[in-house]
DNA sequence: ACCTGAACACCGTTCAAGT
DNA sequence: ACCTGAACACCGTTCAAGT
């Protein structure tokens, strides 16, 4: 398994092949199928490796901040392995993944006042928006040419100015910066300040449902 | 592009094939090797098309109305065609995808009272939560054979209660309804509830900035 | 200009055969 | 029990040859 984070973190899910984990290996395909079975389980493996990476606060922190110091480190943890944060986002698992901290999340929003269809409405809301999230940042680009990404600059710097007059105002603030005018991924250009001011409208959305649940 | 978005909504970006197209469409893989260029060009086409049928709010609608209205009518368009989803959410595309939409977005976003750093910044908080909280609803599950879906069921009915007490607890809520506990796609179960309160703190996040910008 | 047919260099997965 | 080697049924993409 570690053998396979490392080759998904050298060369993307695209190149990611049984073939080329087993010569890393130093054996044959079929060796690792005995041993583990197929593609999406040595995935699902993998995936359930870095989430072991991340880092949780102190069980005594309140809940909104406990939130907020997951969603940070789960942030960071797809940053050390930017080709697995895709993978979590829209893919499925061979098996459960990760059962413990799904467990431990639904704990404390319990601890906010959680409870019922509140409890899997609130999860659903916050992790579908952190994991969604860290994923269209980190999502893969560029499997398209070395060239690519000038071409892709000289597109976007070449919006007519009279048909988009927002981008063509604010392009400096826009170019390479924001999702669908940018030629990098987020683990070349980090988008820090935009998952600032996600977080907190996530954390502060649930702080106000808490709020109407408990009042 | 007709016939590669069947194609897709058919059988799934996995099963999504050059020769599967060509086929559907009579003809040979080289045809529309001539015609368009490469998979990732025929995947940006009909993204592209696929964006062309989300609906907008009229442009006198109030900012934050309007991002509400956009948002529910992505997410509409998105459980049309399910497989296109995950694809926008994390996979970049050949050429720039729908900028006419990115601009009204941006403009929105400035009426709100938006503006450089700003501008940017709100813009991926908002798309990206958008984008990427569609695309895990809507992500890839079962392509792990037929019986995957019942034995993921057993496994999540199998957790044990004292190892994960809150799940025990509130199972009929989260069996086959929150993230990494279901076995069914949003497509078959869709998450509306969840993505009503996710939207409201999206857009309720937006305002406060929008408040904090202006005052 | 556009299509056909074949080929190249790969895939995931299976399976008989070995040790 | 575990590994090797070969095979099956595919891929995306390219390219010479046709019309």
């Amino acid at each position: 398994v570690n053998a396979a984070l490392a080759l998904l973190d050298e060369v993307g899910l695209e190149r990611f092949t049984m073939r080329a984990l087993a010569t890393r290996l130093g054996t044959y395909p079929a060796t690792i199928y005995w041993h583990v079975g197929n593609r999406g389980e040595v995935l699902s493996a993998l995936v359930e490796m870095v989430f072991d990476e991340i880092e949780l606060a102190a069980p005594s922190t309140a809940w909104d901040e406990w939130l907020a110091y997951l969603a940070r480190s789960y942030r960071a943890a797809m940053h050390r392995h930017p080709n697995v944060a895709s993978l979590v986002a829209t893919r499925a698992y061979a098996r459960v993944t990760a059962p413990w901290l799904t467990e431990t999340i639904l704990a404390v929003l319990q601890r906010g006042g959680f409870a019922g269809d509140d409890l899997a409405t609130g999860f659903n809301a916050f992790v579908g928006s952190l994991v969604g999230w860290v994923g269209a940042e980190l999502s893969n680009i560029g499997d398209f040419g070395d060239d690519w990404p000038a071409t892709y600059e000289a597109q976007v710097r070449g919006l007519a100015p009279d048909e988009f007059p927002t981008i063509a105002a604010h392009l400096p603030h826009l170019a390479d910066r924001v999702f669908s005018l940018r030629w990098r991924s987020g683990a070349a250009q980090p988008m820090d300040q935009s998952f600032a001011l996600a977080l907190d409208m996530w954390i502060d959305g649930l702080r106000r449902r808490s709020r109407q649940l408990e009042g």
